[in-house]
DNA sequence: GTCTATAACTGGATAGAC
DNA sequence: GTCTATCCAGTTATAGAC
């Protein structure tokens, strides 16, 4: 760990400790490189400014989630073989978002908060960022969905993946707010569960054929 | 409409206007001044400060919302009688938020996702604002909803009816990223329908009695 | 790679005239 | 109620010594 103390390294994490409990826009470059015990021209020297932070703080939590996610869908079609029942979709999921969270809520539910806002920042640095990762799990995660509920159209399924991003932020956002206690993994895998599996919307179709 | 040019009003539609599309801490004082023909004095005047002009534009949006809400729960406990299919009661709870969204789509789009950050704003002129509102909400609609659902426990179904309100949230916050359609609404209503009326978590009770 | 010093601005707030 | 003029603390960014 020779990086334990590289300068890098500490801006990123005193960033991450004060854009969690300030604000993002709240916080300035210098009040971070106070924390870090360092100096403006580092901030640009590493990252290019204060956005580009933002956005390296991020990352080093979201990169990792991404790919357990893929690796817990992996392990769970091994498992289970195709098509998935739903709950164990959902479950594969979700399971690594829903760890990271209970890890931060003991004592770095600031960041969990800062995390649960990310997909709405309007700052462009971080925009995109989030949008790729959706895409990306979508396109593996749809043609399981379609076998899981048969009958809904594909780009109902989308929409409803997307509802359940949104409720996994919202858990994010509102860690530490003291009633949402130790179940809302599995309440949150239930209910997403039970909204994916719901029946389609169908409506008078426009096909060439009828 | 004797307010139409009203200096505060003015005030209120440009910071709307700034606030919708530069995000809430990119936009100063100034710019809306200048958009409102006024100067910042005034603003201190009627508000009290920038924060305080924030509040005052989404409660103009957010306190019709309350009071939609509750009158067509009123209207389709009427109609239906109890207990409520949970489809109508989605339906009610949800109708006049869409409604609202429907009409924002169009044209003021930045508006619309202004209103879906505004609970997961860091600033504290906001905060509370939403959570009283929800509380309200939930107050009048979790015993209509236990009649619906029955036997799921109570607070779980408190934190479904959260999940429920981060979906609504983030349809609006990703007005007019493109291919969210015309059918979210009802998509939307499907998929909460469908979360709320999943099976509960039921785990091992530890009651008095078993 | 790291720092100090400073440039070049913009922020919200307010006193006080009208 | 409305404005101008002003205060001053705050911001990011960078030049240039070490």
């Amino acid at each position: 760990m020779s990086d334990l103390d590289d300068t890098a390294t500490r801006l990123v994490l005193a960033a991450e400790g004060l854009f969690a409990d300030g604000g993002e826009e709240g916080t300035s470059l210098r009040a971070i490189t106070r924390a870090a015990r360092s100096n403006a021209a580092a901030v640009h020297y590493h990252f290019g400014g204060r956005d580009e932070l933002l956005r390296a703080v991020l990352e080093r939590h979201l990169a990792p989630l991404a790919a357990q996610r893929f690796a817990r869908l992996d392990a769970a079609v091994a498992e289970h073989g195709r098509p998935l029942p739903v709950t164990e979709l959902v479950t594969a999921m979700l399971a690594p978002d829903l760890e990271l969270l209970e890890r931060l809520r003991a004592d770095r539910a600031g960041v969990a908060r800062l995390l649960g806002r990310a997909d709405t920042l309007p700052g462009s640095a971080v925009a995109g960022l989030l949008a790729r990762e959706f895409d990306a799990l979508a396109l593996r995660l749809l043609p399981l969905l379609r076998e899981s509920v048969p009958g809904v159209d594909p780009t109902e399924l989308r929409a409803r993946l997307r509802f359940v991003k949104a409720g996994v932020a919202h858990a994010f956002a509102t860690a530490g707010d003291g009633d949402d206690g130790i179940d809302l993994g599995r309440r949150l895998i239930a209910f997403a569960a039970g909204g994916l599996a719901a029946p389609g919307t169908a409506k008078a179709k426009k096909r060439k054929k009828r």
